[in-house]
DNA sequence: CGTTGAAATGAAAGCGATTGCATGGATTCT
DNA sequence: AGAATCCATGCAATCGCTTTCATTTCAACG
């Protein structure tokens, strides 16, 4: 059976294709009774509207995509999640592109989807700032932790709370500290670097820099194995994967966290959890950052020619195992 | 400005809108200088065909949807990815859905796509047989570890691996064995609890059988309390998620893993590898999952009445550090 | 009972692409 | 040279839906 239409839905119930129509997208304007029957009768046929046609009409095709750079990354998972729940109650469906970490990649697949999609999510993008530029003309789009003139952007700013984990190291008696830093195309790298670095020259305590490191948990047992070889008790992770990576390098060499060493992460990936001893790190909003990022989307797709607009939410230091005070045994190493 | 479209090519070109759908469809049957030109405008054009337009009239939108029951369980992030990839080899997009674990919103999901998208792969579904096969109903659709007749469908079958596990333990030494088992909707949960069993049964050995516990964290905590609770000395969790729960749990207790207990997961996600200690356990072939998944569904999309096909493929066991010998020590406890 | 205005419905145009068929010009064959 | 063939291209129908505009229906009113 070939699949139902609105012209023989319109058939059954003895009126014009119009009117099926309407019974969809403007209700109140068909009679009741008519109105019960084409749905009675649409139930029946398992009619589901053709978006390709509606899409063809309208402009819109109900998608918007999500493009992220390594969806194995535990960073993403929450935040496709966030989208795909806010989307859905838009009334839009997500389509997800993994870049597979290739700045090339992402342009490619960005200007790809003009005309097939109604906006863009662009996620934590390592292509250049021209290169973005260009690819979204003439398409919405909403960057994800980073910012561009021209282009909207929602991020989340990790200063206060890195301060506060610093805050936190201080009060424990850790004067020495080092920065495992991420990648250098990482826009939030440098950001976090920056506030790490800012933090210490205002609080007047050393921070050797180590890196950059891969965000991976490889990267981070090298980071672990450059963090052992100075003589600094606390460091700053690019991001939870990292940090895992270090203390596992920590483990395997004897040290203990947080008895010897503390760390922190950044994000609150599910990983910061499980690990153990788990991990305290800065909290990113995850589910407001997607949100966001689609409502902001979708306000671009309805005025187009809106101003971008930039939000900042910021990030939450949570306390949990790997930071601890400074003991004496410590202080004497 | 406007969109291109194929009839504003055609008319910088000077040839007709036929000819400019053809250099994209058919270009062998267009004159090399036209198609060239054509082809040159386009570019300058930023011409993307409108996927409405195309779709209605071809009857296929160049989308498949993925639905997950939940995006945030690190299983799935790989299979994600090798659908994803395998898809746009295909030269089609993927739509991703969470369901957010129910089983309710699987079938609700999965009905709303029809005239959406080509296909659906639906991995690890909960819904009841019935209502899938219903839901389904003239969308081609593949199953990712779930079998039912009339639909296509994908597994990893780790019986195998499963007794080369036991095999591995009982040769360290283990005699005592617990099941901890997952989440009874689950049917990969079932059939790696049956695969246990018959192992145990035809080794003879003890199998206390645990649970269910829910596949996450903090379902693991419990199955370790469970598990510490028995005087048994190795464990298969129903998967990684579980198993690191239970290792989280025997830490905080003071049982060194493998010393005292040893642990056997399932899957092989990011976390097994990343745990302290790492995780023997049974790695799923996800890239060939996802793969087979996609090329499975296309197939049905291009014949639809074909035959559903079931394709099973093994995953393998791969030792880590959470399994070692029973020493004496254990054997007196 | 005819008029009027609102409410309900229908007819038809178009959205942007694909594609079967017709056409016209060049090439080849007889 | 005329017929047959072939290649490149254009014409026009079509996909399923939305939406404007026109038309019909009908209740209410004077």
């Amino acid at each position: 059976m070939a699949r139902a239409t609105i012209y023989s839905i319109a058939e059954r119930c003895g009126v014009s294709a119009a009117t099926v129509s309407r019974v969809f997208n403007r209700p109140e304007l068909v009679r009741e009774s008519v109105r019960e029957r084409v749905l009675r009768v649409a139930a029946e046929l398992d009619y589901q509207p053709s978006s390709a046609a509606r899409g063809l009409v309208t402009g819109r095709v109900g998608l918007v995509a999500l493009l992220v750079p390594d969806i194995t990354n535990p960073f993403f998972p929450l935040l496709v999640r966030s989208v795909q729940r806010t989307a859905e109650r838009a009334g839009t469906s997500l389509m997800l592109i993994d870049a597979e970490e290739s700045a090339a990649a992402e342009i490619r697949l960005v200007t790809k989807l003009r005309g097939r999609v109604d906006g863009v999510i662009v996620a934590s993008p390592r292509a250049s700032a021209a290169a973005l530029r260009e690819a979204a003309r003439g398409l919405p789009c909403v960057l994800v932790n980073r910012t561009l003139r021209e282009l909207s952007s929602v991020i989340c700013d990790n200063t206060a709370a890195l301060f506060d984990a610093g805050e936190h190291l201080y009060e424990l008696g850790h004067r020495d500290f080092a920065l495992l830093s991420g990648p250098n195309a990482s826009w939030a790298a440098g950001r976090r670097s920056k506030a790490v670095r800012r933090w210490a020259r205002g609080r007047g305590v050393r921070l050797a820099e180590l890196g950059p490191f891969r965000s991976s948990f490889k990267g981070g047992r090298q980071a672990g194995a450059a963090f052992l070889a100075t003589d600094t008790t606390a460091a700053f992770a690019f991001d939870d994967l990292m940090a895992c990576g270090v203390i596992a390098e920590l483990a395997e060499n004897g040290v203990s966290v947080p008895g010897e060493r503390s760390i922190v992460g950044c994000d609150d990936v599910l990983l910061a959890q499980t690990v153990t001893p788990s991990l305290s790190t800065v909290t990113a909003p995850l589910d407001d950052l997607g949100r966001t990022a689609v409502e902001v989307l979708i306000r671009q797709i309805e005025a187009p020619d809106a101003e971008p607009v930039a939000k900042v939410l910021p990030g939450v230091f949570t306390r949990r195992a790997s930071t601890g005070p400074l003991t004496g045994a410590q202080a004497s190493a």
